[in-house]
DNA sequence: TTATTAAAATGAACACTGTTTATTATTTTT
DNA sequence: AAAAATAATAAACAGTGTTCATTTTAATAA
């Protein structure tokens, strides 16, 4: 009699389809931009039954926040291809900003929107977030082994490189370069990492 | 006949008046939770009231952004006093962070909130913004006529320097330091801003 | 001073938003 | 086939930014 059991199963695909509809809506308009509303229209439920399914709208962020660290992290895997630590680390840098600029309200929802991040620690969303964070920092750590990095505190150092890289790229995205000309805007996003990069590299 | 003035004289005071009150109230809860009838309540008007005087919420939203940087500006006027450009420049940074951790709805409208930010650049309010960033970038060059930086662009460089600020204080400032445990999350920032002066030092 | 004109303020509405609840429709169990 | 449990919904609530026809207030002209 499993029953029960088909019914769990028939939930979580209703979870799975909603949730794909909330993403690909997401992903055109934003967070902020995507109703309630949109979403049931999308799957052609009543805005109501939503919330059988997810508390509120903030549970649906949390889902596609820790979609966007699995996308992520899927996205940063060929780096193992790269066998020296210290450019694996300067290409890391690199598709950093690819992801970043191809899919801005994924970067948005896992970097810069204001959301209640006082979530659960222990959830599966935030594993795929801290295994990211992890990657950066055990590079680092083996950039130190090849004799990179002398001196500096690894933990320390990560979060500096990846504040240096978010900065770049939420200024960016959050459109703060207007005090440059039009025609420079990219090309000082590019002259900035390529001197990030120097440095990094004498240090 | 100044009538005509005195119109003009009223219209810029009940201008002043909304943007008082919305001030106060943004300060307290951030631009997306104040809304424009918070603020003809608080000014004791209708809302529609509000539309005389501001086409609509995101003039408002340029209004504040202009009056933060003046704010910043004048939070960084104190630099003056350090004579030495380098010991200038970290002093620059760390009242960044001050005001940054004083003010983060400021910081916030200035750096961070996603708004339509396709204002006029020759616009009052921008100028401010502008200035800030002309402070950073002199000084910067300052330094190099002192012989730091050498073989460095002024511009690339200053855009680094912001943006390792930025990143740092931003990711603070939206709560994306729960991958460290609560006691550190502080002494990180102090850390890695330590790491950063060290490594400005030795450029 | 009164009538006319111009300006300022507003109440009410529109089309949205997230969310809750009482009601109805569908399934499962007895 | 009847009763119980589950799922889905329509309708409502309280809020949002914004617009517009109407009314109130102030300035000018007769």
């Amino acid at each position: 009699m499993g029953v029960k059991e088909r019914k769990e199963r028939d939930r979580q695909e209703m979870r799975e389809t909603i949730l794909q509809s909330a993403h690909q809506l997401f992903v055109d308009k934003g967070f902020d931009d995507v109703s309630i509303r949109n979403i049931a229209e999308a799957i052609e439920y009543s805005p109501a039954t939503i919330y059988l399914y997810f508390k509120d709208k903030n549970e649906i962020f949390y889902a596609l926040h820790g979609e966007a660290f699995k996308k992520f992290n899927e996205f940063m895997t060929d780096l193992a291809t790269v066998k020296d630590p210290f450019k694996r680390l300067i290409k890391m840098g690199e598709k950093y900003m690819e992801f970043t600029f191809k899919f801005p309200k994924y970067y948005d929802i896992m970097f810069i929107m204001q959301a209640p991040m006082d979530c659960d620690k222990n959830s599966e969303d935030w594993k795929e977030g801290e295994s990211a964070h992890c990657q950066l920092e055990n590079l680092v750590k083996e950039c130190q082994l090849h004799g990179y990095f002398k001196n500096k505190e690894y933990k320390t150092l990560s979060f500096l490189i990846w504040s240096t890289m978010h900065g770049m790229c939420s200024l960016a995205l959050r459109d703060r370069l207007k005090i440059y000309e039009e025609s420079e805007r990219a090309k000082m996003i590019d002259k900035s990492f390529k001197m990030f990069k120097q440095i990094l590299a004498e240090l």
